[in-house]
DNA sequence: CAAGTTAATATGTGCAGACATAATAATGTT
DNA sequence: AACATTATTATGTCTGCACATATTAACTTG
């Protein structure tokens, strides 16, 4: 074997740009010449390419070609796990306490968010996550009954609804979003903390084909920062 | 050729995990047994595999095999754009004004941040980025004159500063923190809010060969929702 | 039995060749 | 000149095949 790797053509690639001698908006050899001046299968340089490309680092198209990004939009990416196995990779101990369970009729503007009708019956749970039994995250979810049969004779004293979701209906799409908000008074209760204060909330609608299946809001305690490598 | 496609399996693959045939945590078939069931390459079932791995939904060892993730770490990738990109996407008019632009010493939380020694030069600037003339992001940066020589040539006027270390400091690593912060004095002013209003920012760390090039932090204007697909 | 060695196995990656597909460039036609 | 048609080209993907490598299982050996 020539012993090149992708890998080793990808630094290549990247050194070339930053030392620019490919600059944003360039147009970079193509597959077959790179090949050649590496001397390894297009395949190779392929893949080391198509890599660049999900990354944005490199644009590319059938015939036009290979190249540098003009702006490169930086992925960032987060990794969504579940509270439990957050915390403990913090090094906390775990423990969740249940607020409110009630089944309910949705609130207009759940259903206006979930896309449910008007006679859809909704499971409202509102949750406090602790880490070292000290208020880390307060959880306010609404979960849609008719896409989750199974859901009514769980258990979730000892696991969370969180978890029973993921292991019972995998692989759901949907959206997620971040924002900052003041916290209310339910929050400012839970979270120990004062009405008014910043906190960090993302919220999350899953689906399941199309079918809305649950809505949570989830206020992070004062001082929470989430961190990713670029 | 036999038509079967990388996606083609990918879509099977996620179907039987959602069937739950294959549930999480489990052992699924070897490539070699899935490329003779597909009736396929290994190659074809080996990319496949590698970029559900990628995604968190699988998890993938040598001679151990390919299981299911037990608890599927979900990764939501933000694209982080150039800020006027960023507006003109959103239907706005990009306009931004310089707020104040310094040479100074660095303050000791900035040497301590970018790990700058004590005699570090620093660009300091404070800028408000626009959308329809409406305060859309207070940018609050400091620059390291060391790691980027250019820059004192710059002007500032046309190109913004991040647009201009874009272009002229490509493809540099570091971190990107989301966090809420209440407003100060500062950012009240600028954005035309009041004081303790709950704020989205994100900080980056950026680097070149571990030194650190510029710390920025951008403040949004309240109500800025930062949403992906899952 | 414990510890070290060897074999077996699933994934990781490379190579050469082929055809598919999208987008551009060249060409011909009205 | 404007438009439709036809090459050309770079990327996209699949096929078999080979060897590399990590890790577990099986097999020695003291």
């Amino acid at each position: 074997m020539s012993g090149i790797t992708y890998q080793r053509i990808q630094t290549e690639v990247l050194h070339r740009i930053r030392a620019r001698v490919w600059r944003p908006g360039d147009l970079i050899p193509s597959e077959v010449a790179l090949a050649a001046e590496f001397g390894c299968a297009r395949a190779t340089v392929n893949r080391a390419l198509r890599e660049l490309a999900e990354t944005g680092i490199l644009e590319r198209r059938r015939k036009a070609g290979t190249r540098v990004s003009p702006d490169p939009v930086h992925k960032a990416t987060f990794d969504i796990a579940v509270i439990r196995r957050e915390i403990e990779a913090l090094g906390g101990v775990y423990r969740h306490a249940i607020l409110q369970k009630a089944h309910v009729l949705a609130p207009s503007f759940i259903q206006a968010l979930m896309k449910l009708d008007i006679h859809a019956e909704t499971l409202h749970i509102r949750t406090l996550h602790l880490s070292n039994d000290q208020p880390y995250l307060y959880e306010d979810r609404w979960i849609n009954m008719a896409a989750v049969p199974g859901i009514r004779s769980a258990d979730f004293s000892r696991v969370s609804v969180n978890e029973w979701l993921v292991q019972n209906a995998p692989l759901s799409g949907g959206e997620i979003t971040f924002l900052a908000k003041n916290a209310d008074e339910a929050e400012a209760e839970a979270l120990d903390t004062t009405v008014g204060k910043a906190l960090f909330v993302t919220e999350r609608l899953t689906r399941i084909k199309q079918v809305s299946v649950t809505f949570v809001r989830l206020a992070y305690a004062p001082g929470y920062r989430m961190t990713t490598r670029l």
